[in-house]
RNA sequence: GGGCGUAUAGCUCAGCGGGAGAGCGCCUCGUUGACAUCGAGGAGGUCCCUGGUUCAAUCCCAGGUACGCCCA
């Protein structure tokens, strides 16, 4: 017996084990059968599960459940990558708890008291992996995710780092990869370059100071220059005035004596000087801005560089400000400039200020060494493959957002100070030349040759991007640069599936390194991009807001079912997933509501017959259901395989609410109760046939539920639905008669049900019906479904072509009066007015298709079954407004 | 400043060149042997505005307004 609920915590984790146990999810590398690749976006290792992973996966699922049942050779490849900085994060606070810091060749801070070098800190760090990384995996389970739990990888694993080192040096030497001293956004707090897209901009409130600085020689004049950053002052070496701007030509050629410091320096000519901004004389501190830093190449300027790594003044700068923290020296210079009768005014700004996306303080551009990727020169043929559509995106226009930032794409700064991640694999000489190698024997080989005797080296102690493997993911996963089974079987992959935010990061560099390495081909064919999952208000979801839903907290409360099919069932393309509870308790509701219907069939001993033929069907109700299905798989099968989820949600949710538990349990039931035999046995075959069929369809959305039903009341233990087929059916099950006859039924009760509501006829009351005007094909209907029309209608007695009793209430079905004698309840001025109201709305209808029909243009151009279409529902109105019409009049003639 | 998108019922959103839809919410009624996590019925719309194309526009085009996101 079935619970008296659906209990998916229960449920859950007793269905995923026998997936596991059965080794539902592996790829099962079976050349008879075609592959079908699905790469994870690999999440942090210190990641936990939030709703746009929990959105990803279940899409990701769903196309994975669906070729499996398809009959496809899936691989789902999972795994995590190693995330750098926050990975470094969280292991050296963990240290700093126990008072142990990195060596990073400086005293102690106060109260530590243990210095750890490289080696022991990344033990540390796969210490802290093997124990708490990788969360997010397991939570995925919880999910329902069926990946390849197996081929599970690490960006940091063996192979992996295989890849990234013969790609490090082949990139070098092809000269695409290089080393160049160049600003980079340097963040202070983690003491790290960091590339371009892991800076956010944020408008800030600030302000304008504008200083004078004066003019060499002309003893008294000065030039103002506006800066939202006095504290670079020190490392002023220019003032740029635009080449047109009248006020200063004559000043272009001398120099301003820096205040504070004393340095001479140049003003210039550069149109980077905007006459209409501030004073319209901007300093140019070249080693701590981007644009200045262009100006200065430009003029041949020096460049001071004033701060160190912790972005407080160096010994570079007079000596009352070294040491003091970026913002503390603004304060002091303020007031300085201001004692010294600099200060001409503060103006209140707001601006866009950088800050580190997971430091969170303000980025400094900052002068160092670093690593760099042409990635323009791997662009090329990345844009081209989207060009020429090897690679498409769903929905299209996300491939403007990729060109754009593509066609326009910058030096990618791949070098981060940091201990965790895969080191540079570069070697240095005595005199600093570079010895780019796959090993240190390598490079000391390459160093013998180039020095003619051996020397010592000393390894680049940098690491690489995080994001600089995870471009390798979709081939370094299977194998590369090993020439594997894998590699051979399931690259290229078939679809990506992410979001919109991890374009650039990582769909972008996929792309390019891919192309690069794996002979051109891309590593995806589709690009399926969903949206990101907001609020109910709409609002991102944050921490700091306090709105965030946590996926494993619904799933606790409401099954992970009712979460993956309300991702699933707001997942249009193209909107944002705006998530409110009570949309997944209606889902939960959705569950309850299959499970109850389940229950129905066993309590109606319809029991899984392997042997059912529903073609061969007799009662019109059954094969009316199978027709009704039949044209449902096709909806949920296209909407799957073009990405529209939610019709896919939609499709499955009204077959199995409104048509198969509203219409058909209650067409059933009089057959199941009934006793004729034959039938009865049909309809319980028919009624769990279509239900067991149903949850083929329902499983890549909502597995669990799906799999439990199949066990305890389809074929047992030993069948699994996730390994089963994807059902199939006939176009001859389509049965337009039945879909015909059947419809009318339901209108019929329908309107029968809507006059008593609005008559107020009590529920319990059953009445008698009239049927006049009827066809000989109505009565037949009528004749043949009475027993469904007196029930579901509460009709007492059915007659036909009789007079109307004084008081009846009307209505029309097609070319029938219904007509209802209810002549004590009768209300006449209500139901003259609901008459009236109808017939106004008819009115309308149709002098808007008389017009149309007497529009000669319309006739001439418009298609004929257009025309004729109008034609017949013009018929309809008028003869419904006959109909009404004489209600009408008999009722006030009462 | 550049790019992209959105505007349809109270809310969240589907949809579509030819009869305005769903879910939720709301109102009325209901203990009919699956299900009150339910059933039956109902109210509720200037499909943002202005023009254009078309026999026909909520849908296509142009302009406008408002809002959102990404990049600088």
């Amino acid at each position: 017996m079935l619970d008296k609920t659906y209990r998916p915590d229960e449920v859950e984790d007793r269905q995923y084990s026998r997936w596991e146990a059965a080794d539902a999810f592996s790829a099962k590398f079976d050349a008879t059968k075609e592959p079908f690749t699905i790469m994870i976006p690999p999440p942090n290792v210190t990641g936990s599960l939030h709703m746009g992973h929990a959105l990803n996966n279940t899409i990701q699922d769903i196309l994975v459940r669906y070729q499996r049942m398809q009959g496809k050779d899936v691989l789902w490849q999972p795994g995590t990558d190693h995330a750098g900085i926050a990975t470094q994060m969280v292991v050296e606070r963990q240290l700093g708890e126990e008072g142990i810091e990195l060596d990073r060749g400086l005293p102690l801070a106060l109260g530590n008291t243990k210095h750890i070098g490289r080696e022991e800190f990344i033990e540390r760090v796969w210490k802290w992996r093997d124990q708490s990384g990788g969360t997010i995996l397991k939570q995925l389970r919880r999910l329902g995710a069926s990946c390849d739990w197996q081929r599970e990888r690490f960006t940091m694993d063996e192979g992996l780092s295989e890849a990234v080192l013969k790609v490090f040096v082949t990139l070098y030497r092809e000269g695409l990869i290089y080393r160049d001293k160049r600003l980079v956004n340097w963040d202070p707090r983690f003491h790290t370059a960091i590339s371009d897209l892991e800076v956010e901009q944020k408008e800030m409130n600030g302000h304008l100071w504008h200083f004078r600085y004066p003019i060499e020689g002309e003893e008294g004049r000065f030039i103002t220059v506006a800066t939202t950053r006095p504290e670079t002052m020190l490392g002023d070496t220019a003032v740029a005035v635009h080449p047109d701007d009248e006020r200063y030509k004559d000043l272009v050629g001398k120099h301003a004596i820096l205040p504070l410091v004393g340095r001479r320096i140049p003003i210039v000519a550069d149109d980077y000087a905007d006459p209409e901004q501030g004073s319209g004389a901007v300093k140019i501190t070249p080693a701590h801005d981007f644009n200045d830093f262009e100006v200065g190449k430009r003029h041949d300027l020096e460049m001071i560089n004033v701060f160190d790594r912790d972005a407080r003044l160096n010994d570079g700068v007079p000596e009352a400000y070294r040491g003091l923290d970026r913002f503390d020296a603004r304060k002091k210079i303020v007031a300085d400039m201001e004692a010294e009768g600099l200060l001409e005014k503060v103006d209140d700004h707001r601006h866009m200020v950088p800050h580190g996306d997971r430091s969170h303080v303000a980025i400094e551009p900052y002068l160092t060494d670093q690593w760099y990727v042409n990635a323009a020169e791997l662009a090329k043929p990345a844009i081209a493959a989207v060009e020429q559509g090897e690679t498409v995106f769903v929905p299209k226009q996300w491939e403007k957002t990729y060109y754009e930032w593509m066609r326009n794409i910058q030096p990618w700064c791949i070098s981060r100070q940091l201990w965790w991640g895969h080191q540079v694999p570069a070697w240095y000489g005595p005199d600093g030349e570079v010895f780019v190698a796959h090993d240190e024997a390598e490079a000391a080989g390459l160093a013998e040759q180039h020095y003619g005797k051996a020397v010592e080296l000393t390894r680049d102690s940098d690491v690489l991007d995080t994001w600089f493997s995870s471009a390798l993911w979709p081939f370094s996963t299977l194998g590369w640069p090993e020439e594997t089974e894998a590699l051979k079987r399931y690259y290229p992959g078939d679809v990506l599936v992410t979001g919109f935010d991890i374009i650039f990061f990582w769909v972008a560099r996929m792309m390019m390194s891919s192309l690069h390495f794996m002979d051109g081909k891309v590593p995806f064919h589709t690009v399926y991009i969903h949206a990101l999952v907001r609020d109910e208000k709409g609002q991102k979801m944050s921490k700091s807001k306090g709105n965030v839903l946590d996926p494993l907290d619904l799933i606790e409360k409401f099954g992970a079912d009712a979460v993956r099919f309300t991702l699933t069932a707001l997942a249009a393309q193209g909107r944002d997933v705006k998530l409110a509870e009570s949309r997944i308790e209606g889902y939960r509701n959705f569950c309850t509501k299959i499970w109850n219907a389940a229950r129905f069939n066993e309590m109606n001993e319809c029991r899984y017959d392997a042997d059912f033929d529903p073609a061969a069907n007799s009662q019109r109700v059954n094969r009316w259901i199978v027709s009704q299905l039949a044209q449902t798989e096709p909806k949920v099968r296209r909407a799957i395989e073009d990405y529209r989820f939610n019709e896919a949600a939609q499709a499955l949710y009204q077959f199995i609410w409104n048509t198969y538990c509203d219409w058909y349990l209650e067409f059933a039931k009089p057959l199941l109760q009934g006793e004729d035999a034959a039938a009865k046995a049909e309809t319980r075959a028919s009624a769990q046939w279509v239900l067991h069929q149903a949850l083929f369809l329902l499983h890549p959305i909502m597995p669990f539920l799906t799999e439990e039903l199949w066990q305890q009341t389809g074929e047992g233990d030993s069948s699994l639905m996730i390994t089963s087929a994807w059902p199939v059916f006939a176009e001859s099950l389509t049965d337009a008669e039945a879909d015909a006859t059947l419809g009318w039924v339901v209108r019929m009760i329908g309107q029968i049900r809507a006059v008593r509501s609005e008559m107020n006829v009590p529920p319990g009351a059953r009445i008698a019906l009239i049927v006049n005007d009827a066809s000989a094909g109505s009565k037949a209907r009528i004749g043949d479904h009475e027993a469904l029309i007196k029930t579901l209608a509460r009709v007492e007695t059915i007659t036909f072509d009789q007079p109307v009793p004084q008081g009846s209430v009307q209505d029309v079905l097609d070319e029938c009066s219904l007509v209802l004698p209810l002549a004590e309840v009768i209300d006449l001025d209500q139901e003259q007015a609901r008459l009236k109201k109808e017939m106004d709305k008819l009115k309308g209808e149709i002098t808007k298709l008389d017009k149309k029909l007497s529009n000669e243009q319309f006739l001439a151009k418009a298609p004929e079954d257009v025309v004729a279409e109008q034609r017949e529902r013009l018929a309809d109105s008028q003869q419904t407004m006959t109909k009404l019409q004489s209600a009408l009049e008999r009722l006030a003639s009462a």
